[in-house]
RNA sequence: GGCCCCGUCGUCUAGUGGCCUAGGACUCUGGCUUCUCAAGCCAGCUACGCGGGUUCGAAUCCCGUCGGGGCUACCA
């Protein structure tokens, strides 16, 4: 009789709203983990109907920065995950910014103090550091001894005499603390190995172990799927739980999720490959694409299926389909995936999209008629890209004001049979007065194959460096076409010496 | 060192005891096509870390082992 627990377990998860919150702390850039953590919980609350919760943990001042707040906000937009709560947006059990949520932390904190959970530790970083060798030294676990557990009124009465400020400690209990991991399974740590933390600092301030718990417990977050970095910081969590008086059925259901590694083995870092994700928006990835990449590493939709737009991963995306190891990130797999979506955009979405690329790169400055020139060009190097970025060596040919070859395919142009082609391309263009590509390749063709007997590789090769000043190039009849007669004319007559 | 997590082609993955002489994708190699480069199509290379069990049968379950990673902060 599975069937009967199985129902209630299932009236009792679907009762309750589901809330997930992505609550990364910006000490740089938002990075590929990041926003992997981030994918996950937006489809994990898009695809439950529940909410998406945005917080910012900025309890470390001294390494997060504003500048790193906007760009976590603007990222987070750029990849078009949207929030339902959180900066900008507001919501309901807000702030979202833990550095504004100071007084919440330091009304439970001194709750926990007067219930005897938590007690003023008056030990110095000296002598913690120094006990904390010799545990070493001695092979023992290492972690607080619980010292000033009880503290004798002399002891207390020298510590404040001299100034001390105490930092406030969670009393960890014996025993252990189990919980089920909705990625990893049930997952047991003993206590002896999870020793006293600290909630507060001298100064006051708050760390993340208490703000984290305090906070999903206060903005009700139902599931936390978060880095598994942070599988071992669970137990404390639940302490605090247990401090503010949770009820067990009322914590969050936990999902640590696998790594991204750089290709070495190693976490992803910039040494090892570009992590920030505005990295990747500059060289012109898309957002959809990295999302899609993203999404692959650790979770895959099953089917043989890989190619998957925001809604479809919306849809398909659940916890069990995570896995549990660790995935490489791969350069490649994301430019072969950016190339397909790239391939199915419509053009007037990918000339939106590739324009500031070319404005950038003084390609363009962005008038009506440039913008034209580059919407008929698109289509013919749609396919022929991986990056928005590409379409400035593909289409600069079009605007170069003051045209040159490029200097390794000079010597190519100067031999004596590319000048034979060009000569004989100059003679029939010059009477063609068609400028379509399909009259161009006509008459090129009659002229250079036929007549000359040459290969076609050899003989348009030719009139592809003068015209576009590379041997890699959009096709080369439509390239002349989009020219322009005069134009292209010219090229080939000034690519004769 | 201790605790915890993880282990299928080079990489991402499918696989939940028989459908697996292990499937897909990226990469790589060869071919087709072809005005270059791409795209597309076809073919090929290459994997269940290792050793024991359990079972009629294991990539799938158990144990051990080896390897990788995380944590071990008044970081998160």
């Amino acid at each position: 009789m599975v069937w009967v627990p199985f129902l209630i377990r299932y009236r009792l998860v679907s009762n309750k709203k589901v809330r997930v919150r992505f609550a990364p702390s910006p000490t740089g850039d938002l990075h590929v983990g990041n926003i992997r953590t981030a994918l996950f919980d937006w489809a994990y609350a898009r695809h439950t109907g529940g909410e998406f919760i945005f917080r910012i943990e900025d309890t470390d001042r001294e390494r997060v920065t504003d500048e790193y707040i906007q760009a976590a906000i603007d990222t987070l937009k750029w990849l078009g995950l949207d929030w339902d709560e959180g900066p900008e947006v507001g919501g309901n059990f807000g702030p979202y910014l833990q550095s504004q949520r100071l007084d919440i932390y330091a009304e439970w904190a001194a709750k926990f103090l007067a219930q005897g959970d938590a007690y003023h530790c008056y030990c110095s970083s000296e002598e913690l550091e120094a006990r904390r060798e010799a545990q070493k030294k001695a092979n023992v676990a290492p972690g607080y001894d619980g010292k000033c557990r009880e503290i004798s009124a002399d002891d207390l009465a020298k510590y404040k005499s001299e100034g001390r400020k105490p930092v406030l400690r969670m009393r960890m209990p014996d025993g252990s603390t189990t919980f089920t991991d909705s990625i990893r399974g049930e997952v047991t740590f003993d206590h002896n190995f999870v020793p006293d933390f600290v909630l507060v600092r001298g100064d006051g301030s708050p760390l993340y172990t208490l703000a984290v718990a305090v906070d999903d417990v206060m903005m009700k977050i139902t599931h936390v799927l978060r880095g598994e970095d942070l599988l071992s910081s669970t137990p404390r969590q639940i302490r605090v739980y247990q401090a503010m008086g949770v009820a067990p059925e009322d914590y969050p259901t936990f999902a640590h999720l696998p790594f991204v590694m750089g290709q070495d083995n190693a976490k992803l870092s910039k040494r090892n490959g570009e992590v920030s994700i505005a990295w990747y928006r500059d060289r012109g990835f898309l957002p959809e694409a990295i999302c899609n990449y993203l999404a692959l590493l650790g979770w895959s939709p099953g089917e043989d299926r890989e190619n998957v737009t925001m809604k479809e991963l919306t849809e398909l995306f659940t916890v069990e389909r995570v896995h549990s190891s660790p995935a490489r990130f791969d350069m490649k797999k994301l430019e072969a995936i950016n190339g397909d979506k790239i391939r199915l955009l419509d053009i007037e979405d990918l000339l939106k999209r590739a324009t500031p690329f070319l404005i950038k790169d003084e390609v363009i400055t962005g008038t009506p008629e440039e913008l034209a020139i580059v919407k008929s060009a698109l289509p013919i190097i749609q396919e022929r890209i991986a990056t928005l970025a590409e379409v400035t060596p593909m289409l600069k040919f079009l605007f170069a004001k003051n045209f040159v070859i490029d200097v390794q395919e000079l010597p190519k142009v100067k031999e004596a049979q590319a000048q034979d082609v060009l000569k004989k391309a100059n003679e029939v263009l010059q009477d063609l007065t068609d400028w379509s590509h399909q009259s161009i390749e006509a008459a090129l063709r009659a002229a250079l194959i036929e007549g000359m007997g040459l290969k076609p590789r050899i003989a348009f090769g030719s009139v592809r460096v003068a015209i576009t000043g590379s041997h890699i190039s959009p096709p080369l009849f439509e390239s002349m076409e989009l020219l322009g007669r005069e134009r292209s004319l010219a090229r080939v007559a000034a690519a004769i010496v």
